[in-house]
DNA sequence: CAGGAGCTTTGATCTGCGTCAACGTGAACT
DNA sequence: AGTTCACGTTGACGCAGATCAAAGCTCCTG
């Protein structure tokens, strides 16, 4: 079937979640010391994979969720004549597989953009620790419920604004989440292609490149390759309320 | 603030979930009738939401999912310059509500398509039972999982499919919707306005109307105002594997 | 049953983004 | 240092769907 890279059981529980400094973006946000050391017990697998590789692809079955400890991913739905939405991008401490819940089967495919690392969470045994531990139910909850209001966000992303809209849109969505995490909210590097960019936002990757290139001549920004600079976080959100009728 | 039905306790348990025809479509799916008798313990407000009237709106604070016991909904965003993003329409049997978890609020609108009665859950109290019935608290989270599955759907539409393709896309799930219902998947009238299908699909009414009347012309569909027929559900089908490069 | 409001249909025209094409750029090889 | 290849930029042109406009249908209300 398809190349996966082999699990790897955790030598020791250094990186345990009571120990990850993603526990309060993660699954774990909010648990007790002591409910953290539970929690140890449910994530004993990681598994490495590097750029390019799938994490998962739709058709497969499904047991785990995945939670980032490192690297970036995109998820997509392909249709049979090739061509390719992306549905999201996901970056440390972001959840994947939630779509599998539903059918036991992956809806979607996984897919690293740089090497990355993830923890595996069989999905039988968060229940079972959720059936337990009341905090850890209602924020998995929350999780889900957050990559719904995602989605409506996308949804208007789509339906709604034009090209430079929804490129303002997901640049400041960018930024905010690599200031969560720490890095600047300002001048960070795309992980992603032109093409998943305008596979995101329902746009053609010309058009994303056209659109980068206006914003910098507005000043806004600026590119060079997969580097981006933002200069005006203001105007960039001028643009998102500033709609024409 | 806003104009809200008064909540009706119900007087008997003769519309408990136990006794409900949905019960295997709606949130009791695949519960034993024990745990059936538990969960009516569960709901026991209903709430009738005329025409027009919203169910909850953004912002409202989230204290309850609601499953439709009767009626037709739709949600949506708005924007403040008064464009409307509607992200889904929902039916007998399907969830209201999942959106607010995250936060606490709600952060959609949902408005009654028409007159309709909810059984309101409160989502603390779902969490409570979800602990102790395992079957309910796994079913609970593939209506929320399905919810994602359906949103990727739409981004779908939205991103990569022309005019006539999300059009036929939405009208054959409508059919499949009403036939798991027990109505007929072939003759159906729309709840919603042209306006509103468009709003859902990324569409104008304009382009909406237009593509009724193709379809109509190559004798896919009859339409009459509201009413529709299908007449080749396979031809419908085809339009949306035979899209053109 | 007249008048009007809301919705729908249809035609004419416009435009934002897609498409096609050519060229530029940088990183990873030899 | 040169070659290659994937990715990005830019320009010219075309088209799907938006916009503008007008008229028809249905159902309400007085």
């Amino acid at each position: 079937m398809h190349a996966q890279a082999a699990p790897l059981t955790l030598p020791s529980l250094r990186e345990a979640c009571s120990q990850c400094n993603l526990r309060e973006l993660c699954l774990p946000m909010g648990l007790s010391p002591a409910e953290l050391d539970q929690l140890d017990q449910l994530v004993h697998v990681r598994r490495r994979v590097l750029r390019g590789q799938h994490l998962y692809r739709c058709g497969d079955a499904f047991e785990s969720i995945y939670a980032i400890k490192t690297g970036f991913f995109k998820t997509d739905v392909l249709l049979e004549d090739g061509r390719e939405q992306v549905t999201g991008f996901q970056m440390a401490g972001e959840i994947l597989g939630l779509d599998g819940i539903s059918t036991e089967k992956h809806t979607c495919n996984a897919i690293a953009l740089e090497d990355s690392e993830v923890c595996v969470i069989p999905f039988a045994e968060l229940e079972d620790y959720s059936r337990e531990i009341g905090a850890l139910q209602h924020h998995f909850h929350k999780v889900m419920s957050r990559e719904i209001v995602r989605d409506h966000g996308v949804m208007m992303l789509l339906g709604i604004m034009r090209a430079e809209e929804r490129l303002a849109a997901f640049l400041l969505n960018l930024s905010q989440r690599f200031l969560a995490r720490g890095y600047s909210p300002t001048e960070f590097n795309l992980r992603m292609t032109r093409n998943e960019i305008g596979s995101y936002l329902g746009l053609k990757l010309e058009t994303v490149s056209r659109a980068f290139s206006r914003f910098q001549d507005e000043g806004l920004i600026k590119v060079h390759q997969k580097h981006i600079q933002i200069l005006d976080v203001d105007g960039l959100k001028k643009l998102l309320s500033d709609r024409r009728t």
